[in-house]
RNA sequence: GCCCGGGUGGCGGAAUUGGUAGACGCGCUGGAUUCAAAAUCCAGUGUCUUCGGACGUGCGGGUUCGAUUCCCGCCCCGGGUACCA
C-alpha cells in the first residue's frame, strides 16, 4: 500500500470525532495539564498558514503531555464579537450573527463568496481539541457570564487596607456607620463626609459618590474618540495616534463612559509578573505600560490665590532647582490663575494646543512652545516666587497635569528654560550644565539649604521627609497605567446588564441575565449620535427592558477574552460561570501560546480580571497564564513580474510624475513603455537603462545623472503565488485569471531554459499582496501531517519567518520514507519480530532522548530534524524490527498523528490508542559505547579523529594521542607545552 | 533617545553546561534508472588554495589550552515605547 495520506487522514479525523478521542475528563486521578491557544476572531478571509503555527505547536505539546500521563485540557473557541462582522453588516445589511456563524461553520456569504469556515479549516489539520468545550463569546450562553462578571465589578471597590477587591455593600455599611473618614480605597473621590451626611444624601447623590469607588464605573472622562469608527478606543487600541484598526485619526473627547478601575491593581499586576514564565520582552512591555515611578507629590501655593498646584516629581531632591512651573494647557486652574494681562495670549495658546492632534504633538518634539500665565507660585521651601507657565509638553493625563520645572536636572525643562530665557539654577556640585541638563540620578546636591552636600539618594529621602513633616505634600508612587475605558459605541458586542431610572444606573437582576443583544433596523449611530443600540425598540429588548431606558453601549473586545480560559473548564454550566470544583481541578493555564501583539491589551486585562475574581474567592489562583510562548509571525513571500515601463525615483521631491522630469529645462525623454515582461535574471541593469535614456537625450545626461536619479528600474507587478512554483511563473494559468489579464498578449523575455522566473520579496501576508497561502490547499496537496511537520520545521516557534513552500517536499518525502520503513517496494507491509539490533536500539534511544528534550524546551524544529535522522539511520540499517518501529511510531504520533494512528493499527494494535501510549522511556545503556572518537586539536584547531576505549585514563589517552602519526607530524619533533584531555570529549594539544 | 530580541553557507536553520562550526531540509552540480519526463537512488556542495594548508559565526578588542557561546566597545536588522515630570 502506498502512503495514501488523503484516505488515511480523512478516516482518522472521522474516527477521532466519532469516538471523542480527545475529550478531557473533569474528574481524574491523573495530574492535569492545561494547554491553551489564543482563540481566533473568525473573519471571512479564513485562516492562512500563519494562524495554525501556534495551534500546531500546542497540539503537539498536548499530545506529548497525554503520552506523559497527564489529563490534558486542550480546547478551542472563537472570539466572535468584533468590528469586521459589524462593518460587513453596515455594508450589506446582513446580521453579524449570521456572518459570524458562516465564518465559523462555512457556507456562502451574501455576495456569493464561498467561505471555508474556521471549524473546517481547523478540523483538517488534525488538532486534538476537545470540541465539546467550544465557546463563542457572542453566544448569549457565554456573554451571560461576561455580564455577570461586569456586575461583580460594579458591585466591588478596591480596599487598600486589605489590598483586595471587596463588596460595595460593605462600603455602604461603613459609610452608614462612620462616613468615609476611615476608608482607604482606590477612588477618585476627594471629599469627606460623615455618616449622617451620607444618610442625608439623595439616592442620586449616593450613587454618584459610589461610582467613584466601584471597579466598574461611569465617569465623564477624556476618551480617545475615533470619528471614523464612531466609537471610543482604549489606549492599547491606538498605535501612533491612530486607531489600530483602520488607521483612522483619534481625538480627545469628554464623554460619559463605563471604565474599569484597573489602576487599583497596578502594583499587583507589576509584582505578579515575577511569578510568571513569560518572555522578558512581554514582561518589559507590561512593566513599561504600568509605568511605576516613585517620588513625591508636592503642593505649590499660588501667589495671591487660595489655589494650590499639586505636582508629582520623581526628583524631590532637586526641589531647590525649581525656577518655574508648567501646567498642561488643559489644566483646570489655568483660567483662574491667568492674570488679565496674559488672558488673550493664554487663550490663543490653549486654542493652538487643542487643535494639535496627538500625532502632531509627537512629531513636534523639537518645537518648544509655551505661554506665561502672569501668575506666580510660592516655592514651599525657599518662599521665592516662580513663574507659572503653560506648555503642551506637560500632559494633562499624566500625574497631576503639572510639573515643577527643574531645568538643571531635566532636559525638557532645560530646553524650555533656554528657549524662554528663564533662570537655570544649578544645584549639582561640580557639574557643568551650560550644554544640557544633568539627568543622571547621581552626584552631590549643592545650593539647596538642608539638602546641600548630600548624595542624590540620601537627599531624596530627606526631601520627602521634610516635605511630609512640613505639610507640603507626601511621598507618592505614580503609575502611567490609566483606567480602562469599557464602553464601545458599537452594535456587535455584549450589551451592558444596566438600565437607567432618573439617570441613575441600575443592574439587571441575575435571574434576568443574559441581556440579549436586541435587533436593530440599522447598524449605525442614530441621528442624535447615540450608539446603534439606541435604535432598539422596547419590544426588541423584550423582557430585558427595564427602567427608563437600557444602556446603549456595548462592551469592548477584551471583555469576552478576559475570562474565556475559565469557561472551557465548564462550558455548559447554567448556574455558574465555572464551578468551584472544576476550577479547583484545572486551575490556571499551564501553557499559553499566542502572539505577542496582545501584550498590553488582552494579556493585561485577563490578569486584572483573574486577580479580581480571585479576590472575590471564585478562583484559587490569581494569574491566568503560567507559562506563555509567543509564536513569531509567518510572513508572506510575494512574487513579482517586471514590465519594461520605467519607474524612476528622483531626489527631487516635487517631481511626482516621471514624465515631468526635466533636464536642463527640456523634458526628459524616456523609452517608450512596452508590454514586455523580463524574467528575473534577464532584467536589464541600471547601467543599461541609463545608456538607453542617454541615447534618447543626447547631450543632456552627464555624470550627475546618477546623483539626480535615485532609482531607475522596470515596474514590478505582483502575481498571485498560486501561479508560481519554485519561482517559475505559469503564464497560461496566470493570464487567464482576470486579475492578471495584463499578462495576456504580453511579450516575455525568458530565461535561457525558456522559463519565466519571478522575483520575490518578504512582506506581511495579506489578500491584497496575493501572497496568502491557505492551509487547505497544502493539506489537499501534501496532507495535514506534512503541513504540521513543515510548519514546525521552518524554524524556532518564537521567530518570525518567511513562508516558502520550497522545502515542503523535503518533509513530505520524510513521511513517505517513514512509511516505506515498514512497506517494501510493492507496498506490502513488512515488519519482523524478534530482538532488535544494537544499532537500531541506539538510533531509537538517541531519538527518544533528543525528541523528548526538544519537546521539553519547545524546540519543535529540531524535533523534526531528529525524526529525519532517525528514519535515515533505520533505513540505512534496513531495520524492520517491530519493537523498534512501534516505539518510533509512538514518538512521532504527536507530530504526524494521522499516519501514526494508521501505522499503529497496521502493526496490530487497537485503533485510536497510539495517543494514549506512554512516551517511550529513554534507556541510556543503549548509547554507551566501548570507544569514543576523540577529536584531537592542536592549539584549538581540530586535526584528526582518534577512536580510543572509554576506559583509558587521562595519561593513557595523552600517550595514545601523542604516539599517533598525524600528531607526530604536527608536533614536528617538538615536545607539547601542554595537553588538555577531557575524557569522553576532546583532546587539545598546545604547542 | 530608552528597553527587549536578533545577526552563522545560495536559502530555512543546527550546535542544550565554553569542547569536532554548518546537523537536518531546501536549492544547486554530477551520476544511475528511463525512449523521455516525473518519482526514486548514489556522490558532491562554507570560501580561498601553490592541494601542504589558510581563512571562516555582523565589526574591533579581551579572557581561555580552546569562544557562535563569556566580557568590553561599535555597526546593522526586527519588536516595544516615547515630551511620563
Amino acid at each position: 500500500m502506498e502512503y495514501n495520506f488523503r484516505e488515511i487522514e480523512a478516516n482518522w479525523r472521522e474516527f477521532w470525532a466519532k469516538n471523542k478521542t480527545f475529550a478531557a475528563k473533569d474528574h481524574s486521578d491523573l495530574p492535569k495539564y492545561y494547554v491553551l491557544d489564543m482563540f481566533p476572531y473568525p473573519s471571512g478571509a479564513g485562516l492562512h498558514v500563519g494562524h495554525p503555527l501556534g495551534y500546531i505547536a500546542s497540539d503537539i505539546f498536548s499530545r506529548y503531555k497525554r503520552a506523559q500521563g497527564y489529563n490534558v485540557l486542550h480546547p478551542m473557541g472563537y472570539d466572535s464579537f468584533g468590528l469586521p462582522a459589524e462593518q460587513y453588516a453596515i455594508q450589506t445589511g446582513q446580521h453579524p450573527r449570521i456572518t459570524t456563524k458562516t465564518n465559523i461553520e462555512g457556507g456562502v456569504d451574501n455576495q456569493g463568496n464561498k467561505i471555508a469556515g474556521y471549524r473546517n479549516q481547523l478540523d483538517i489539520m488534525g488538532f486534538s481539541f476537545d470540541w465539546d468545550r467550544e465557546v463563542r463569546t457572542s453566544s448569549p450562553e457565554y456573554y451571560k457570564w461576561t455580564q455577570w462578571i461586569f456586575k461583580q465589578l460594579f458591585n466591588s471597590y478596591y480596599d487598600e487596607t486589605q489590598d483586595k477587591a471587596v463588596a460595595v455593600s460593605d462600603l455602604i455599611a461603613e459609610f452608614e456607620a462612620n462616613g468615609n473618614a476611615n476608608v482607604k480605597a482606590t477612588t477618585d473621590y476627594e471629599g469627606s463626609f460623615s455618616a449622617s451626611e451620607w444618610k442625608a444624601y439623595s439616592e442620586k447623590e449616593k450613587e454618584a459618590c459610589l461610582q467613584e469607588y466601584r471597579l466598574a464605573f461611569l465617569a465623564d472622562s477624556w476618551v480617545n474618540w475615533c470619528p471614523a469608527l464612531g466609537t471610543v478606543l482604549a489606549n492599547d487600541e491606538i498605535v501612533n495616534g491612530k486607531s489600530e484598526r483602520g488607521n483612522h485619526p483619534v481625538e480627545q473627547k469628554l464623554m460619559r463612559q463605563w471604565s474599569m478601575r484597573i489602576k487599583a491593581y497596578a502594583e499587583r499586576l507589576l509584582t505578579g509578573l515575577e511569578t510568571l514564565d513569560w518572555t522578558d520582552s512581554i514582561k518589559d512591555i507590561q512593566r513599561n505600560w504600568i509605568g511605576k515611578s516613585i517620588g513625591a507629590s508636592v503642593q505649590f501655593a499660588v501667589d495671591d490665590s487660595d489655589k494650590k498646584i499639586e505636582v508629582f516629581t520623581t526628583r524631590p531632591d532637586t526641589i531647590y532647582g525649581v525656577s518655574f512651573m508648567v501646567l498642561a494647557p488643559e489644566h483646570p486652574y489655568v483660567d483662574e490663575i491667568t492674570t488679565s494681562e496674559f488672558k488673550s495670549e493664554v487663550e490663543n495658546y490653549k486654542a493652538t494646543a487643542s487643535l494639535k492632534s496627538e500625532r502632531d504633538r509627537q512629531a513636534d518634539v523639537k518645537n518648544i512652545s509655551g505661554q506665561f500665565t502672569g501668575a506666580y507660585a510660592i516655592h514651599p521651601f525657599s518662599g521665592e516666587k516662580v513663574q507659572i507657565w503653560i506648555g503642551d509638553y506637560v500632559l494633562a493625563s499624566y500625574g497631576t497635569g503639572a510639573v515643577m520645572a527643574v531645568p538643571c536636572g531635566d532636559q525638557r525643562d532645560w530646553d524650555f528654560a533656554k528657549h524662554f530665557e528663564i533662570e537655570i539654577i544649578n544645584i549639582f556640585e561640580g557639574v557643568d550644565i551650560s550644554e544640557g541638563a544633568h539627568t543622571e540620578k547621581e552626584g552631590t546636591i549643592a545650593n539647596s539649604d538642608f539638602l546641600s552636600g548630600l548624595k542624590v539618594k540620601k537627599a531624596m529621602k530627606l526631601a520627602i521627609y521634610e516635605i511630609e513633616t512640613r505639610g507640603f505634600g507626601k511621598g507618592k508612587t505614580n503609575y502611567r497605567l490609566r483606567d480602562a475605558v469599557f464602553s464601545r459605541q458599537r452594535y456587535w458586542g455584549e450589551p451592558f446588564p444596566v438600565y437607567y431610572k432618573n439617570d441613575i444606573p441600575y443592574l439587571v437582576d441575575d435571574a434576568n441575565l443574559p441581556v440579549t443583544l436586541p435587533d436593530v433596523d440599522k447598524y449605525l449611530p442614530t441621528e442624535e449620535g447615540e450608539p446603534p443600540l439606541a435604535r432598539a425598540t422596547q419590544e426588541a429588548w423584550g423582557d430585558d427592558f427595564a427602567g427608563d431606558r437600557m444602556d446603549f453601549n456595548t462592551m469592548p473586545g477584551w471583555a469576552g477574552s478576559s475570562w474565556y480560559f475559565l469557561r472551557y473548564m465548564d462550558p455548559h454550566n447554567e448556574n455558574e460561570f465555572v464551578s468551584k470544583e472544576k476550577v479547583e481541578y484545572w486551575k490556571n493555564v499551564d501553557l499559553y501560546i499566542g502572539g505577542a501583539e496582545h501584550a498590553t491589551g488582552h494579556l493585561l486585562y485577563s490578569r486584572f480580571w483573574t486577580k479580581f475574581l480571585h479576590d472575590l474567592g471564585h478562583l484559587p489562583f490569581d494569574e491566568p497564564f503560567q507559562k506563555m510562548i509567543n509564536q513569531g509571525m509567518i510572513l508572506g513571500r510575494s512574487s513579482f513580474v517586471y514590465k519594461k515601463t520605467l519607474s524612476i525615483k528622483t531626489s527631487d521631491k516635487n517631481t511626482k510624475n516621471r514624465k515631468a522630469i526635466t533636464l536642463k529645462d527640456s523634458p526628459l525623454i524616456l523609452p517608450k513603455d512596452t508590454n514586455t515582461f523580463y524574467s528575473f535574471n534577464k532584467i536589464p541593469s541600471k547601467e543599461a537603462l541609463i545608456e538607453e535614456i542617454e541615447k534618447l537625450n543626447p547631450g543632456h545626461i552627464s555624470g550627475s545623472f546618477n546623483d539626480y536619479i535615485d532609482e531607475i528600474c522596470l515596474t514590478p507587478f505582483r502575481v498571485a503565488i498560486k501561479y508560481i512554483e519554485n519561482d517559475v511563473l505559469d503564464i497560461e494559468a496566470a493570464s487567464s485569471d482576470p486579475i492578471f489579464d495584463f499578462l495576456q498578449g504580453a511579450e516575455f523575455i525568458f530565461e535561457d531554459d525558456g522559463t519565466y522566473i519571478c522575483g520575490h520579496e518578504v512582506e506581511k501576508m495579506s489578500k491584497s499582496k496575493y501572497n496568502v497561502q491557505t492551509p487547505d490547499e497544502l493539506v489537499e496537496k501534501f496532507g495535514a501531517d506534512t503541513l504540521r511537520m513543515y510548519e514546525m520545521f521552518l524554524g524556532p516557534l518564537e521567530q518570525s519567518k518567511p513562508w516558502d513552500t520550497q522545502g515542503i517536499n523535503g518533509v513530505h518525502n520524510f513521511l513517505r520514507k517513514a512509511w516505506r520503513l515498514v512497506h517494501n517496494r510493492d507496498g506490502d507491509f513488512i515488519v519482523t519480530e524478534g530482538e532488535p539490533t544494537k544499532e537500531a536500539l541506539k538510533t531509537l534511544h538517541k531519538t527518544i532522548k533528543k525528541v523528548g528534550d526538544d519537546l521539553d524546551r519547545f524546540s519543535f524544529n529540531t524535533g523534526v530534524s531528529n525524526f529525519m535522522i532517525c528514519v535515515n539511520e533505520l533505513t540505512e540499517q534496513k531495520c524492520t524490527n517491530k519493537a523498534i518501529i512501534e516505539q518510533f511510531v509512538v514518538l512521532l504520533s504527536s507530530y504526524a498523528p494521522h499516519m501514526c494512528e494508521e501505522l499503529w493499527v497496521i502493526l496490530g494494535n487497537e485503533a485510536g490508542t497510539v495517543g494514549t501510549q506512554p512516551f517511550p522511556t529513554f534507556n541510556p545503556d543503549h548509547l554507551i559505547e566501548a570507544n569514543h572518537k576523540y577529536p584531537v586539536s592542536f592549539n584549538g584547531k581540530m586535526r584528526f579523529m582518534l577512536e580510543l576505549p572509554r576506559t583509558l585514563s587521562k595519561e593513557e589517552i595523552e600517550k595514545e594521542v601523542l604516539a599517533h602519526e598525524i600528531a607526530q607530524k604536527w608536533l614536528d619533533g617538538k615536545a607539547p607545552k601542554k595537553v588538555i584531555v577531557v575524557p569522553g570529549r576532546i583532546v587539545n594539544v598546545v604547542i
